[in-house]
DNA sequence: TCCCTAAACTAACAGCGTCAGCTTTTGTAC
DNA sequence: GTACAAAAGCTGACGCTGTTAGTTTAGGGA
């Protein structure tokens, strides 16, 4: 039977940010209610509210989580060229992790902490490296990009698998039926091959533009 | 009065939706709901389940006339090169001008027609110039990625223009607290860069797999 | 003219985020 | 050691949400 105060706290912040990230990982954005939230934890919902001002203080410490899972240790030791790669690949791997996270992690421009660790690290590298800064800054813009919109959602889960609704309407996406199976492999070759094609085209770009300072 | 029926018919699906986008527009995600969008439009909420099934079902067809307005007119006449330039700058036009969608047209798969005749333009153009399937299918979800990623909330205002936060804790974000002053010339700055990027690299790519083939 | 369907209505449901106020425990100050 | 404030649970309630059931009335076809 609960009493009014235990003798130990039941919640913190993180057992909180843990369960939450768990069911929205297990059972989507919509079965993350404040009640339910406050059941798997043992607790009546507004008891919540002793630890986070809003429902959307919990989500937004989520997405911090997230984000703070990103390893960013491989800026600084090494070709700034192939960090930037495993970078891009590492962050992929959290932000696809929890893809039910991704409607909001794109909600608000990203003002929480880990964001800007992370912005940071890929900033330093790429001055450390020698690029100018207004290129460092559109570099790691232009790869946040690509890598948030490949974590979106799939590519290759939008095309039905009945090729009759292609047929007539959509004649050349008349073999598309065929890649939801293998849509893992076509989302990941698609990220590589534009992985690939944006740090080749930087480093031409390093070449003209730095050594050639 | 309301009538029970009118001599006319009030609502039309297009007429939903048109105002639907409008509030969502104007003030938000949060602030569509089914009565404000019913009072928006003269009638009570339940009216709407007499032309959608569900809210979701709104919210998708918000979707789908964001994208249907598309413009795919510049592929089949031209370098495919220069369509596909084109076609990322319209696209990325289109979504920016509902950013409160991003979040929802992000969510699920986009089984929407008007993704399936945008994805089908994009597709043929590229085979048609002489692309293997494999590259097109690529070449397609790699340019969704990065033109969805950039219109999915700006880089540069993720930035607090407030200098002291970054003094202690991310050094080489020193002058960061700049990028929202120009926020827009930054984030087209970024995605100008990746999009000449992208291009650049496909077009080397043309060169060795298909005119070298 | 009769009847079915379309398209509006009212009333109501459960579930949502959140708040006010209550209780009990804990830690600190004197 | 006792008073007292803060912390951390609780209950009950608010207005809002998406949605359903059932009702009413107009329009169109037989």
């Amino acid at each position: 039977m609960p009493v009014a105060r235990p003798r130990q706290p039941v919640l913190s912040r993180q057992r909180i940010v843990e369960v939450a990230t768990a069911i929205l990982d297990k059972e989507g954005l919509d079965a993350l209610s404040t009640r339910r939230l406050a059941q798997e934890l043992g607790v009546r919902a507004p008891s919540l509210y002793n630890h986070f001002a809003t429902k959307d203080a919990i989500l937004d410490a989520v997405a911090d989580a997230i984000i703070a899972q990103v390893d960013l240790r491989m800026f600084g030791k090494g070709e700034w060229a192939v960090a930037l790669t495993e970078w891009a690949r590492t962050y992929r791997r959290a932000l696809a992790a929890h893809p039910n996270a991704v409607p909001f992690l794109a909600h608000g421009p990203a003002l929480r902490p880990a964001a800007l660790a992370l912005a940071d690290a890929v900033y330093g590298a790429l001055v450390e490296a020698g690029w100018p800064p207004s290129y460092a800054t559109r570099i790691g813009a232009a790869m946040r990009y690509f890598v948030a919109g490949s974590s979106l959602g799939s590519f290759a889960l939008g095309f039905p698998d009945d090729p009759s609704v292609y047929a007539q309407r959509y004649p050349n996406l008349r073999d598309a039926h065929r890649l939801r199976g293998r849509h893992r492999q076509v989302d990941d070759g698609a990220f590589e091959l534009g992985l690939a094609t944006l740090v080749r085209g930087f480093e031409t770009l390093y070449a003209q533009v730095v050594d050639a300072r």
